[in-house]
DNA sequence: TCAATATGATTGGATGTCCAACTAAAAGAG
DNA sequence: CTCTTTTAGTTGGACATCCAATCATATTGA
């Protein structure tokens, strides 16, 4: 592959993960929820209580992205809302037992995801592609 | 970096990458297009004429949204469309003298793309890289 | 030959996503 | 202390995107 049409290729991987998730979710169970949905659900089962802003900077979404995904996760029973005591512009979201009685169905799906990206792969090669990777990734952070 | 969240990484490039193109395209004249519209153009570069599935196939977008996506083209005055007098199912698209007009922004634009991902990077970096992204692209394709 | 199937494209509906504008509340400046 | 600015979150509008259904035209098979 020519090194030019590196950005294509990042594209379509993106891609088909996408789709393997999506359709991954709904094997699991979770019928109508996105890739972005899991990713909250996700930074939810690291963190007990998180705002909406900091759930938009850790997904990389707008706020008003969070607020559609936020409200279809409670709608669905996955989490609940309650706002901060001391600075009431702040709404904290957490994990309902529905919610959290999904992570098993997360580590696999995360785990049949690598399994397929890496199929092949030698453990020095993942290394040096993700340092590879990172290195991008830091070009595109910068200013 | 984690290689387990070698996903995430090349989720969060294709974003920036993304974004970085759609800016492009504003400052290139090209207000109200997205990449999408830029990757059908892109096609349209190399190939006189090319069929809405075509399209489709090679941008790895739903015939649908294509159809959407060339109808904006045209409106925009940069394709225009001409059924297959054999085979009255088929929509050619080709590109109007304006949309020709814009290929050398597209090549700068492409440029500046590349540069951004690849600096600091060595000319075998940027082979090796390519390569292992060859690798899981291909894993992602089979079956 | 003609009915069944396959194919190219569009339409309609749903939704994830962003941006701009807005509201409410907190923090800062003078 | 008040006035201004910043911050958290929501709302409305636009749009790329997908899927399912549909339409029209080709192709195939019995």
């Amino acid at each position: 592959m020519n090194p030019d049409a590196i950005i294509a290729v990042i594209s379509s991987v993106r891609g088909h993960a996408y789709r393997f998730i999506t359709r991954e979710l709904e094997l699991h169970g979770m019928k109508g929820l996105a890739p972005s949905h899991g990713a909250i659900l996700d930074v939810l089962f690291l963190h007990d209580e998180i705002s909406m802003s900091d759930i938009a900077s850790r997904i990389e979404r707008d706020k008003s992205t969070v607020t559609t995904l936020v409200h279809k996760l409670a709608e669905h029973g996955y989490v609940t809302r309650r706002k901060d005591p001391d600075d009431s512009r702040v709404t904290y979201v957490s994990l309902t037992p529905a919610g959290r009685a999904l992570e098993p169905s997360f580590r696999e799906i995360s785990r049949a995801l690598l399994k397929r990206t890496y199929r092949g792969f030698a453990t020095e090669q993942k290394r040096v592609l993700a340092d590879l990777l990172s290195m991008v990734l830091k070009n595109w952070e910068e200013e």
